[in-house]
DNA sequence: GGGCACTTGTGAAGCCATGCACAAAGTTGC
DNA sequence: GCAACTTTGTGCATGGCTTCACAAGTGCCC
């Protein structure tokens, strides 16, 4: 019951020896989220198929999973939520915490310094930038926004290491193009444009309307698509034959 | 030169008559904004090669994901922008307009119903619904905040097919089946939190600081991470030999 | 009207991820 | 100390997505 000792094999390799792949990195703050829950609930060991239950994915893919960080758990009883919480805040790498930079203040930027989720996972808002000097000096969530012009100096001086860019598209690539000259290796992009980025850097998207459109697209499928298209036929019809 | 009338082929076959790949089908709004911009600038005509490039793709990938579409190039000459658009539009069902509940209007909710990029796109936000009561009648993007208390009256009567999810993640599920029994079926969730549906409901997750969290982990890796990890196994052997 | 240059559309191969099913390993009870 | 039970870790088969490479089709030029 009481764990003994770890033994050391645990520590002595790498803590992933082989890389992790991509579609399992992408899932392990799930099961990081479904471990901190479990252990607020006061769950002390968990089996796969109750924490797949709880991050809401096939028991037999996040064991797979969890294989490929190592081997935390104990046949015949399941894994220790504080144990495997611990390897997986570290593996991802919170153990440390991350300082961001939030460019573009507009209505995204805004929701983004304050939301809550962010510094309960370790990275920490570490500044505001905007192009416009109207609200330069304005505060938000507790930092005064900062001028654009001041973006690598920011970076370089308070050691930044994760740009998020939320400006507008056009202003994209600019930025991009100026924090990875500033040494930065990790961006978040939420502007609707295609950016691109020198090997090695790290460039992650999130477009709100392009998930809305794959909701619209599987909405139509449902909805009688083939009746509603054939109304629609006509009106493509006229255009192609030279409206 | 000119197109010659379209020949009927292009309009018989159903618009996908053997279903398009998940895959594809999120990336079709990327070649509509990528085609969309080539429009803007007044570009007539567009190879795959020069698509692929303003879309971030490789080309091969997108004839492959347009050839479940239909066959709308020309050998030799490319695709006709304007036309190649209006496919796509209407293949994922943005011919017409579609009504959007925001429930939860807190910093994110604010900032989805502000932004611009749904309205252009023909999602049209409908309404604001919020559980706080001193919200309610509180006036956001042009639109009076309703109590969520009238969540089922607002989706029935404005006929509402899409819901955003902006809620704390505790709300989530409640949300999530009170809407589902108002008869929606397409759901776009903020919240960091799982979510079960029922079959026949499309959900899908955004979930912001996953997305930072998969950015620290190849950030860790790139940092030196052995080096930095032999000084955090100390950390850990601490702990795992019981601190 | 025929040949050349260009670009699409797609068969085929390879890669990655998923999920099954089970052997290995550990626990509990007697 | 042994047998029955539980649950992990993983080999393997399956399926989907990506990429290559090229045949087929189209326009242009002479």
């Amino acid at each position: 019951m009481a764990r003994p000792t770890r033994p050391l094999a645990q520590l002595a390799p790498a803590p992933s020896p082989r890389g992790v792949p991509e579609a399992t990195v992408a899932r392990l703050p799930l099961y990081l989220r479904a471990l901190t829950s479990l252990s607020d609930r006061g769950v002390a060991t968990v089996s796969s198929d109750e924490l797949a239950e709880t991050a809401g994915v096939n028991s037999a893919k996040l064991r797979k999973d969890l294989s490929y960080l190592g081997s935390y758990g104990t046949r015949g009883v399941g894994y220790e939520v504080e144990f495997l919480r611990h390897q997986i805040t570290r593996e991802i790498g919170l153990t440390q915490d991350w300082a961001v930079v939030i460019i573009g203040i507009g209505n995204l930027g805004h929701a983004l310094a304050n939301y809550g989720g962010f510094a309960s996972r370790g990275f920490r808002i570490a500044a505001l930038v905007d192009a416009d000097e109207r609200r330069s000096g304005e505060e938000v969530a507790g930092l005064k926004v900062r001028h654009s012009d001041e973006l690598e100096d920011v970076i370089e001086t308070l050691n930044i290491s994760i740009a998020v860019v939320a400006t507008p598209a056009h202003a994209a690539q600019a930025v991009c193009d100026r924090v990875v000259a500033a040494g930065i290796t990790s961006i978040l992009n939420f502007a609707p444009a295609v950016v691109q980025v020198p090997e090695g850097v790290e460039l992650r998207k999130v477009d709100l309307s392009t998930e809305l459109q794959i909701l619209a697209y599987h909405e139509q499928r449902k909805n009688g698509a083939a009746l509603a298209l054939t109304a629609e036929q006509a009106v493509e019809l006229a255009k192609a034959v030279r409206g």
